[in-house]
DNA sequence: TATGAATGAGGGTTCATTCAT
DNA sequence: CATGAATGAACCCTCATTCAT
């Protein structure tokens, strides 16, 4: 990579992440592109040679955020050795919830977005630099099972708008409880749709 | 109450209904208050006589259009003659959504404002015109249950959360599936949720 | 007149002078409306109060400057005794080339402007302040004449646009001679033009 | 010429093309250094290697593309066996009107500029391609005439500026009649103006 | 010669808020 | 109470020009 590729990498890179802080401190709306600028460093007209305006570059950093979520977790889940399908996808969420909790300003930027449309639009597109995106994770996991699903599509949008949405305030505001005394009530019925979308013949009873 | 204050009340609901009526077609950020007043047919500075700005009378807005959503749906129930507290709990939520088929501005308008947040900011302390809150359907529905939950609190969060988190999707933009073909998955995981918070000597199959 | 009426007149009289000030001494491209309204001494919004655009504002001083000029080639014609048709024109001809002659900056604003597009939007829609158009002076040319004339839409055309083609140069840059040298050449060319119109009865040798 | 002049000449004849393309398709204001480079798919720093700024590649267009209708015009003269130095000039007249009839954008770009003031400047340095010029054409015909003229100079200024400016309106908008029946009115004052210039001993009757 | 990333001043425009009427 | 003209900071975005490569 040449001298100059570095350059406008770093350039770029800067970009990002003042907007990821400033978006997580004081809110998209509130973020000005002179507040982006001034905090990386670059002057105005560079933002607009990378991105196209302020909702361009919050996609990406959703896309890029999202992603690497997903590649984490996944990453570990090959380190155990769980054969069970549904106690595989709660390992799964167990995990995302973790780093949630970790890296609360995370949560708050994509939370409300990490919902299905997100997924349709940011996560299958891979992001620049990786080839990790959500519908590989999402194949390996269904059709991998050792048992099969109607209407999979359907479960997976409901774990994941079950999930995200009471973890949003779980974590953030410890309401209604904290996320810890969430968690078994959350796993259970997360078992439960699992469970109502495995096919006749493969019921376990957990 | 005197010409006066009628002409008061006449002002301010003509500037809640242009606003509700902005925001639905245009957005919320996209609205400005002079749009509003320009609607209204009042002045501007009328405006800052009523609210303090635009998300005082979002906020108003949300809770008194979700108030009427729960209002309608609980009058509606008393009409029927539903013994089972896991049905009347379905028979609400089937009730809502219907409401918010018909009216998708409204969806869109509280969608995702319509969770755990939002309940005790707004549907908690009484709107103005009306008494009906959301508490008052709450505790009518759980202290006059048939059985005895544990930890309802975190029931009716899951609950609210998963359905309105599931229909936006759904209703809107008919993702991953129209809102008829959820339903069936839908109340069979709020009958989940709900048996899954019942005291074990009230188990009941369904 | 109220006091407010007054103080909004005032407002936008002192945008429009500003306007053609830097219109006139440094060109419309060159013109922006911080300079405008810094000139004018009102803050910025307030320009928008009153014009839509840099351009609106031109519009506006175009048609309000250029039916001055007629007109008050009118008013002078009056006092005049003037039987003939052809010397009527020459005589309104020779009053607005002595007008802009004494308003050179006139004259380089509207010059270029003052053609037939102009006429049909500007000089027909009376300005704000006054009755006068260039259209009824036309007419009061036209139908009053001791003569009839064919096609007197295209005679008066041909005139304005000769007119004022060749005074831009002449006047603001003594090319390709002085105005003074010009006008007899002109006026014979005028003279000519308008016989050609004449219908056959009619025509006068001169 | 060798391998690098050649390319220098594609480079620059390429911003040309692109330049007039664009200043014809969206106008000069609106066309930006940026748009012609892009077009011309050439580097952002190599139009300063030909051209100063904007203006100075649209005077160099003006010049070339009017230098052209002169020329064409000038040919088509020689084909043709016409003593009359007054049929001469109507006979340029007309094929340059039908040159820009059928080039609309052409008329659209050179149209107000096409005179006096640019003749000076553009027409008389000949342009980096030819010998021909505008005061060529001018000097054979003029000099050649069969017979004298007082203030010849005056007379084509005043010719150019009254066929340039009518032809404008006419040709592109049909204002206030099409350019046909526009011509036969054109011509005559064409023919008159040039009468009032012929020294009295030569007057002819037409 | 040629490049094109970087610049940053300056453009037009919006709009929440104030306050004299 | 009600008005709406006036404000002016702040917004987004463009683009001519430069200069290290």
């Amino acid at each position: 990579m040449g001298k100059l590729e570095i350059n406008k990498k770093q350039k770029k890179d800067a970009l990002l992440e003042s907007a990821f802080s400033l978006f997580t401190s004081k809110g998209i709306q509130k973020t000005s592109i002179s507040d982006i600028v001034e905090k990386s460093g670059v002057a105005k007209g560079t933002f607009y040679l990378y991105f196209k305006d302020k909702y361009d570059i919050r996609n990406m950093l959703i896309s890029h955020k999202a992603s690497r979520l997903f590649h984490n977790a996944d990453q570990a889940l090959m380190d155990e050795n769980i054969d069970n399908i549904t106690e595989r996808i709660i390992f799964l969420a167990d995990h995302i919830i973790n780093q949630l909790c970790e890296n609360k300003v995370l949560l708050s930027f994509i939370s409300k977005n990490l919902s299905w449309g997100i997924f349709k639009s940011a996560l299958i597109t891979p992001s620049d630099d990786s080839d990790i995106n959500f519908y590989n994770i999402y194949q390996k996991l269904i059709y991998n099972a050792e048992c099969q699903f109607k209407d999979p599509e359907i479960m997976v949008f409901m774990l994941i708008e079950l999930i995200s949405s009471t973890c949003y305030s779980s974590i953030l505001y410890d309401e209604p409880v904290p996320i810890d005394k969430l968690k078994p009530y959350l796993f259970d019925s997360i078992r439960d749709i699992i469970n109502r979308h495995k096919t006749e013949d493969n019921i376990i009873n957990d």
